[in-house]
Formats: C-alpha cells, structure tokens, sequence
DNA sequence: TTCCATTATCTGTATATGCATACTTTAACT
DNA sequence: AGTTAAAGTATGCATATACAGATAATGGAA
C-alpha cells in the first residue's frame, strides 16, 4: 500500500491547505524581489492593477473581487493612502469609500508593471506550457469548493 | 488576439503570485472552519503533525522542512508554547531549541485529525481524481523555480 | 415621519509572514 | 588560550489575514 492507493489515509503532509500556502509564500517572495525597485509588494500590486483596470470602487466591491474579506481591504487599502496611492474620492452614499489610484499610485504602477511581467514571464518560460493553464484552472476549482455555502 | 494567444502580453490579474494567494486563502478558510472545535488553525495543525511524525526537531530544520523562514517559525512557536502545545525539550548546543509534542499537543492533534480528514476528503471528493496530483506537482514544480538562486 | 432591517465599513484581537539586524553560542584557526 | 567565523535564534518593524462585534448611514415599512 503506496501514495497510489486510494484507499490510504490521507497524511497531513498533503494537506492542500499547506501545499497551497507554502507554494503562495515562495511565488509571494519571488514576486517581492522582482518588485522591490518599485517599493510595492505583490499583494500591493494586486491593489494597483485592479483600480488602474477598473476605475473607481468601492471596498466591498474590491473584497468580493479579489476573494478577500472586506475587513483585510479595509486595512490593506489603508496602507496605500497613507503612501499616497491611493484615494478616497467620495461617494453619494456616505457609507462607502470608492477607491482610486493617485497620479503617484499611476507612476508607481508604471513603474512596477514590467518588473512583474519579467517576474511572471521567468516563471512561465521556466513551467511546461500546457502545465500552468490547467493548474490555474484547479486553483480556481479548489477555490470554488471551499467557497461553497457547506 | 485572445487569452490563448501565446504572445499577448501578461495581465496582471493572471498573476501566478494573486492566483496562489487567492486560492490558499480559500483554502485556510475551509479548513480552519474544521479544525475549529479542536480550536487550531490549518498552520498550527502542519506543526503538530510535524512534530508527531519527526519527534524532536530544531526550529531551524522545522523551516526548511516546511519551506518557511525561521524567524517565522520561531513566533509561531512561541504561539504553541504559549498554549502549552508544544515545548522546548533542550538540547546539548545551547543556541539551538529542539521542540517536540507536550502530551497536550498529543491530544490536540489527536482530536484536529479527524476534523482535517473530513477537510481534506470533502475537498478531494469533489475535485476530478486527476487533479489533485497533477496539481500538486505543478505547485512543487513552482515552489522549486521559485526558490531557485536566480 | 419614526422605527427597523440592511448595507458598508471600521475596530479589537489574534495569528502569519519575511527582511534586516542583533545576539549568543559553538567551532575553527592561529 | 584568543580571535574570529559560522550557526541558530531572537527582535524590531511592517504588512497580510480573518472573525466577532461595533458603528454609521441608507432604505423601506408602519
């Protein structure tokens, strides 16, 4: 009886919790260096490339964009306009923040966009082709699974 | 020029970095929901299960082997100890800790074990039979380009 | 119009994460 | 033995993450 046995116990070591989190946090260092000259993580990225694609949102929005619950955008977003990139630009409805990139926010998105894609590109040039498309598509399975009301 | 067109420039949003992120967010979620009763979190389930498969272990050794920074490990750690989960069991070269289970730490993951099964396989259950392992070794395949020198 | 449920966000609390740097102990070299 | 280099952890700092509960504003019902 072998790891191809079906009927095997699962063992923690194959938690998918744990293969998912220790393969974010490699991909999230890699990232980071590559970002560094532009002084902006990859979760701060993530910020920029969203308002610069979609304009003007709100917090809630943004959360349920990204899979994130809203208390961590909250924070996350807080950080951006204290470093002044990103705003507050009102709204009608005064319960809500609509979010948008600062003329600086811009730059620094400007600056930070082709150190990710040399980022993204040396390691898709370095994975099999067909093997990061199928994969995406898991991740996006497993998200939906563990998302589901059950 | 569409997303299979291999020479379109790489939008942010396909981040490998954001998609990893993502899905291990989701994922933590669904199993901290489980572990809940045993009142451990999907991080500090992989510590137990370390430590009940290698015994003793120095928080140096415990980095690598979970591919994450020491200085991180030290505090999470301190988390367990705290809790009275896990302790320092000493060791001949006074700069390093070696920790292993208390016979608490036992008990907890005596009763986090189950509650993770039942995650792991209502995970499993409902993804393709294919796809997990293909998954995961795309994810060790990034990991490993991830953490490569360059 | 007043009351109430809903919506959008924020706060309190706790953990997770990593880089730069400091500290302590060991080992190695002279 | 004395000096120094290396190894193993710890600390300071900053960000990321989410749950529980609080707050504020809106919209609808009576």
């Amino acid at each position: 009886m072998d790891n191809s046995d079906a009927h095997m116990a699962p063992q923690p070591g194959d938690c998918i919790s744990y293969r998912l989190r220790r393969t974010a946090r490699a991909a999230a260092r890699h990232y980071d260096k590559a970002l560094k000259p532009a002084d902006v993580r990859n979760t701060q990225f993530t910020l920029l490339s969203t308002l610069e694609t979609q304009g003007e949102v709100t917090i809630g929005d943004m959360a349920k964009t990204l899979g994130v619950d809203a208390t961590t955008l909250t924070r996350n977003m807080d950080v951006m306009v204290r470093r002044g990139l990103i705003e507050n630009v009102g709204s009608d409805d005064a319960r809500e923040r609509r979010m948008s990139l600062t003329a600086a926010g811009q730059s620094t998105f400007a600056v930070a966009l082709p150190l990710w894609q040399a980022a993204q590109q040396a390691l898709l040039s370095s994975l099999p082709d067909i093997n990061w498309p199928e994969t995406a598509q898991a991740l996006d399975d497993i998200e939906q699974i563990c998302s589901s009301p059950g």
